[in-house]
DNA sequence: TATTGTTATACTCTATAACTATA
DNA sequence: TATAGTTATAGAGTATAACAATA
């Protein structure tokens, strides 16, 4: 019995770009989920360009002028972002003047965020720019299927289901 | 005028994990898409364990035995992944004999991959638990909902809609 | 010249555990 | 003892550019 010289049969029609197929994987919630953020991303990067701000930041920045006041901690928690990785997130915003940090009288543990007058500069300067770019990327979504998407998501995320 | 204490009125009633809004930000497709993979894939993890293969390796895996043949930079390309960093995946599954790569005849630049026997096996012991945890940790959606997200992913991935 | 893949490297994100200070 | 936040560090994931081999 010859080797088999697998190189050149099994490769037919297979090397071009079309016909990729990933079976049960495309019926993967988890998975579909993950390449879909990834994609949706890569383009909001593209339309949304080099920013004085990173997104990460700005996100706080945004969370953190809707709850003014907010413990750092219920603020990560929210965000998805890790206690230990929030403090170098917080104290670079301070560090550019964003944000402020206060120590409240009855419980001196916490730290408690607020924007500052700089922060809310920067928030006007970004947030439409920011908006418009999440919509491009998801431009081929009708406004039906865009809430569809939030409902979904949010149900996902384990948030309310009105709001 | 008197410096106001910020730290005990505007704290007040926001401290607590409630009453967290985000606002204009909720209605972000691109953030609340981040938010949701985010969840589902803590959720997920934490269903489905410690496991001798990593998911990204594991993925590769699944998608080269739908994919006999295909060449390494096409999968790169489907799965999100930069050719750099498949190379180490590429070379980490080929170390531990799950994979096997061919250098074709017709263009010897490239690289095509295929399972061995091994990888084989290790798809058999891990695809049906991956999956059961896939859709647990998903299990806050009814069937249409999952079918709803599938569709609107393939959507944003700008894959084919029926498949 | 263009394409396929590799190497080296750096940078961002994320995760963990030990620590402090307050409660 | 428990909680809020910090520090240090390690690790995964991702990105970039220079490179070799081949087309």
């Amino acid at each position: 019995m010859a080797v088999r010289k697998l190189d050149e049969e099994d490769v037919e029609g297979v090397g071009g770009k079309a016909a990729v197929s990933l079976g049960e994987l495309e019926k993967s919630g988890g998975f579909v989920l993950r390449i879909a953020q990834l994609s949706a991303f890569e383009r909001f990067f593209t339309v949304f360009g080099e920013s004085e701000i990173r997104i990460s930041e700005f996100t706080v920045l945004l969370a953190l002028s809707e709850n003014p006041g907010i413990r750092q901690g219920v603020l990560a928690d929210v965000l998805k972002i890790k206690w230990s990785n929030m403090t170098k997130l917080v104290r670079a915003l301070e560090d550019r003047g964003l944000i402020a940090r206060h120590i409240p009288h009855d419980d001196r543990r916490s730290v408690v965020l607020s924007v500052t007058e700089a922060g809310k500069k920067q928030i006007d300067a970004t947030a439409e720019k920011m908006y418009r770019s999440d919509r491009e990327a998801l431009s081929m979504l009708d406004d039906a299927e865009h809430a569809q998407l939030i409902a979904l998501s949010r149900k996902i995320a384990g948030w309310p289901e009105v709001k």
